[in-house]
RNA sequence: GCGCGCGUGGUGGAAUGGCAGACACGCCAGACUUAGGAUCUGGUUCCGCAAGGAUUGGAGGUUCAAGUCCUCUCGCGCGCACCA
């Protein structure tokens, strides 16, 4: 702090204008329905000050929308502003457009950080939650951000997770009609025939419901006592602590996504997010086409099908693989063969995933004994079992074809068994071991059928058809998405509304609580651990978990995704006690703007790329298809920022002692010189590294822009004033005096090209979100006007409005004083019009134009706008730098483009 | 391995197929100054005294003209990764 003197005093203005802003309430967004309080400054620019606003009256919307933080012990890190300041200068764009602003901050509060501490301390992890969002919004508020802070929610307040409850309550009463292709009330399933008693009816239900119960391995951390997400284990331990983690199989809650794995898809063909982020949600979604083929098991009446998506190259499997926990394995094992695949499968399952899938780059397997018949030639082919099968892909089992796939082709080396080529390569050069791209299929003719000579993609048409008419097999469509496990055993998430229940032979069921049972508190705990034979910590609160009736609550807690699933939907209408959002609230928030639909914008890292924007999507459409939300998709226009380096180029990591602290910079530079530089660093898509020394060139810009508007001698009264103060407050500032060479005087033509040419490219900037070259082009104009000997009064008002949304501090104090200088009516700068440039203004009467000989440049010349081709040809031709060029050549041709170059080709 | 993206001064980065390097950092020189780590002015891609030449990772190509389009290649980053 004491080693520069200040460029302005930013520690004076920037509390004074978040005091403003928070007393006036100047950013509230405003539903449909709504009153307008009277002088507020969005009901005064748009005639509504002191009455009800309705979508009449109300100017079109724009949605604006953050990645909620989740808020951690640590604070805020210099990327979390990297996001909010780009839509907080795009949010104060749009109103300045003219456009009704949402947006919203709100926290991610559920998490596990919380409970781990309340593990360790006994402290309650609200109490926790409560004290770091009090550290964020602390943070996030002295950045000067334009949030409507009267739609704040977490998902942990009561009055939010009772709404989370309500929309699982919706997944586990609707499940999906292939027919209709849409959620639909569960009681809308037809039941099959033999569903006669109430039991069968049950379960057929249950196995439909969008939510419901299964069987699956977790990941377990002894050491830590909880399970932990797939996201959270890394090579086999936990990232916390790097304790080992196992595989244990548990009673989970599901949510069907995989009913959705079209919609998902094809859907993403209507919003707007960049190309590799939608590619990373296709691969997440995994659809393969192929068949399914059926094989039999030479001397039995088992079948064993296989996905494909070669079915061409049929004729060519010479052996089939079992994933080792196939449920026919134990079926068709033969009795030499028992004790190597009882070995191998306990092998396999004491490895984790993991294990399996990076470390066994090595093919292995065990042969069963048992043979199956190829049913295009009735050849019999041995049945392996092998760990390189999964059993969660397609149907658990292949048929390997060697010669036209890798893994196959490496199995069968390492094994010995035969590879038989089926295709032939297109060029005749390439190997066809191996070979597996799409060629022309050879060595396919059996007795029924033949597919030999047919390039690949008929032959599998012809080959599925075939399959098809003969009862083997059919066309089908495999996702690599998987359920969405959905349970965690943890406190502190959302409770499940669910209890379980005996029926009369003693078999469990569940049941889901009433609507209006809602909110399911969680019961307080003293100790936060999981019970002693691992059950979740709900189980350890006996009054809470025991309802009168007999039943038992369940005790599992959702996970961290459930309340980021839908929080942009409770931001249109925080309050609504009635619903978990009113529909006009959703019509008119969530509407199209003539696009596809939901939130204009987006902004968030590309860590959630696909995990919370797949998670959110799968709802809004449940959401969508029941009715309760009018669009089809929850963010029009999606943006990743790019992650900020340490001042080393490596990422920031407390380690490494790289981490820049916002608090610290702010202190030094201020706010607005903070964004500022957060937006110039470079294109907000980009990763790029942090560089103290880039703050102070644009903290100079800011003192540029200051000097610009300020007189030099009352800022050295104003310094002593504020020296020799008792207390430092805003009165201070009013020491300050305007520089006298603004003036309320014409503009000459040379300033008002500069000042048009700034708006041209401010405008044009902030709709392509260029924001580093919108900023650029302010101190080009900057550093012209700092040379003109008066500045109109007309001129730098303008330019204050463009400053605004990227340094609102300095420009609301700056345009404060501009209209009590000059007597002029005050004004909210927010909601001024943004400005608009005259292209008239930026026209040149006398251009200068490139000239090229040979295409190569050597000078330019001035000619008029509209001289003709003519008149530029004789001005290029009698250029004194091309003369040496020219010189003793013939010009053979000139090229002349209107207004933007000559070339002259010699011989 | 597959997919996506990116390679421009000492640095961050600009450039609808038409004057490469805007703007900023850093550096150099000067002015003001007791002082400068404030401010202001000028310079700053490389080679060359200059004229001029070279130059956007590398090699080809299309074009009157290529950082920009095409092909190949090298390097870096990200994502997925035995998905049949």
């Amino acid at each position: 702090m004491a080693s520069s003197r200040r460029q302005y005093p930013f520690h004076l203005i920037e509390p004074k204008w978040q005091q403003a802003w928070e007393q006036q309430q100047a950013f509230r967004a405003f539903n449909p329905g709504d009153a307008v309080p009277e002088g507020h400054p969005f009901g005064i620019r748009h005639g509504l000050s002191g009455k009800v606003a309705d979508r009449r009256t109300l100017p079109g919307k724009f949605y604006i929308l953050d990645m909620f933080p989740y808020p951690s012990g640590a604070g805020l890190h210099v990327g979390h502003p990297e996001g909010y300041t780009a839509t907080d200068i795009l949010a104060r764009y749009r109103r300045a457009c003219g456009f009704n602003v949402l947006h919203p901050m709100g926290w991610d509060s559920f998490g596990l950080p919380a409970e781990q501490y309340a593990v360790k301390t006994g402290q309650h992890p609200r109490v926790t939650t409560e004290s770091n969002i009090a550290n964020f919004t602390r943070q996030i508020k002295s950045l000067g951000f334009s949030y409507d802070w009267s739609r704040e929610l977490a998902t942990t307040d009561v009055d939010y997770f009772k709404w989370t409850q309500w929309i699982f309550l919706r997944l586990y009463n609707s499940w999906f009609n292939p027919d209709s292709n849409l959620a639909e009330s569960i009681e809308t399933l037809k039941f099959p025939a033999d569903c006669a008693t109430e039991e069968k009816r049950r379960s057929f239900r249950d196995s439909k419901r969008l939510a419901y119960v299964s069987e699956a391995p977790v990941n377990w951390c002894p050491e830590l006592g909880t399970v932990l997400a797939n996201e959270e284990v890394i090579d086999g331990k936990s990232e916390v602590g790097g304790y080992p983690v196992i595989r244990k199989p548990m009673r989970q809650w599901m949510l069907r996504i995989t009913a959705y794995a079209e919609k998902l898809l094809a859907d993403l063909d209507m919003i707007d997010w960049s190309d590799s982020l939608k590619e990373m949600q296709r691969n997440w979604i995994g659809r393969s086409e192929g068949a399914e083929v059926d094989f039999k098991v030479a001397g039995s009446d088992e079948l064993i099908r296989v996905f494909t998506t070669r079915p061409d190259t049929l004729f060519g499997a010479t052996y089939m693989v079992l994933a080792p926990e196939h449920r026919l394995v134990d079926e068709i094992v033969t009795e030499e063969q028992c004790d190597a695949v009882e070995n191998y499968r306990a092998h396999t399952a004491r490895k984790s995933d993991l294990e399996r899938t990076e470390l066994a780059k090595e093919k292995s397997g065990v042969f069963t004994g048992a043979f199956a018949v190829n049913p295009v030639n009735g050849g019999k082919i041995p049945i392996w079992i092998a760990d390189y099968v999964l059993a969660s892909y397609g149907t658990g089992a292949i048929m390997a074809v060697p010669a036209h796939d890798t893994r196959d082709f490496e199995f069968a080396t390492k094994f010995k068994l035969p590879i038989v080529q089926v295709v032939q390569p297109p060029d005749g050069k390439t190997e066809w071991q191996g070979f597996t791209d799409d060629g022309t299929s050879v060595n396919s003719t059996g007795a029924e059928v033949s597919i030999t000579g047919l390039p690949t993609p008929d032959a599998k048409k012809q080959i599925t058809a075939w399959l098809g008419e003969k009862g083997l097999g059919k066309k089908t469509i495999n996702y690599k998405l998987r359920d969405w496990l959905f349970s965690r055993q943890r406190y502190w998430g959302e409770p499940f509304p669910i209890v379980w229940k005996k029926d009369a032979a003693g078999n469990l069921y569940h049941e889901a609580l009433p609507e209006s049972s809602l909110p399911l508190l969680p019961p307080s705990l003293e100790d936060y651990k999981p019970t002693a034979d691992g059950q979740p910590p709900l189980a350890r609160a006996q009054d809470w978990l025991n309802l009168p009736d007999g039943s038992v609550r369940e005790t599992n807690t959702m996970p961290q995704w459930a309340g980021s699933c839908w929080y942009y939907l409770r931001y249109t209408d925080a309050k609504n006690a009635q619903s978990f959002v009113g529909r006009d609230a959703d019509n008119y928030w969530m509407a199209s703007n003539g696009r596809a639909a939901g939130v204009d914008l987006y902004v968030g890292g590309t860590e959630h790329a696909v995990l919370h924007l797949l998670y959110a999507r799968f709802w809004h459409k449940v959401l969508f298809d029941l009715g309760c939300v009018s669009t089809p998709e929850p963010f029009f226009k999606l943006v990743n920022q790019g992650i900020i380096l340490g001042e080393d180029g490596q990422k920031m990591s407390k380690s490494r002692g790289n981490v820049v602290n916002p608090d610290d910079v702010l202190v030094e530079y201020g706010a607005d010189a903070f964004r500022l530089y957060e937006m110039f660093m470079g294109p907000l898509q980009d990763t790029k590294p942090w560089n103290t020394k880039g703050v102070e060139g644009v903290y100079r810009f800011l003192g540029r822009v200051w000097r610009l508007f300020v007189d030099a001698q009352a800022e050295t009264a104003f310094e002593q004033a504020e020296a020799t103060a008792v207390t430092l407050d805003a009165g201070l500032l009013d020491h300050l005096l305007l520089d006298g060479a603004i003036m309320d005087v014409a503009a000459t033509a040379a300033q008002l090209k500069a000042l048009h040419a700034c708006i041209k490219k401010v405008t044009e900037d902030l709709d392509g979100m260029r924001f580093n070259t919108a900023i650029s082009a302010m101190m080009v104009f900057t550093n012209e006007a700092m040379t003109w000997p008066t500045k109109p009064l007309s001129v730098v008002k303008l330019f204050l409005q463009l400053l605004a949304p990227f340094a609102p501090h300095l420009a609301e104090e700056l345009w404060a004083r501009l209209h009590s200088t000059f007597g002029l009516a005050a004004t909210s700068l927010a909601y001024a019009p943004w400005p608009k440039f005259d292209a008239a203004l930026l026209v040149e009467s006398v251009i200068e134009i490139p000239v090229q000989v040979n295409g190569k440049f050597r000078d330019v010349i001035k000619v008029a706008a509209d001289a003709d081709n003519a008149t530029i040809e004789a001005a290029a031709k009698a250029v004194e730098k091309a003369q040496p060029f020219l010189a003793g050549k013939t010009i053979k041709k000139v090229i002349i483009v209107p207004k933007k170059m000559v070339n002259l080709i010699v011989a």
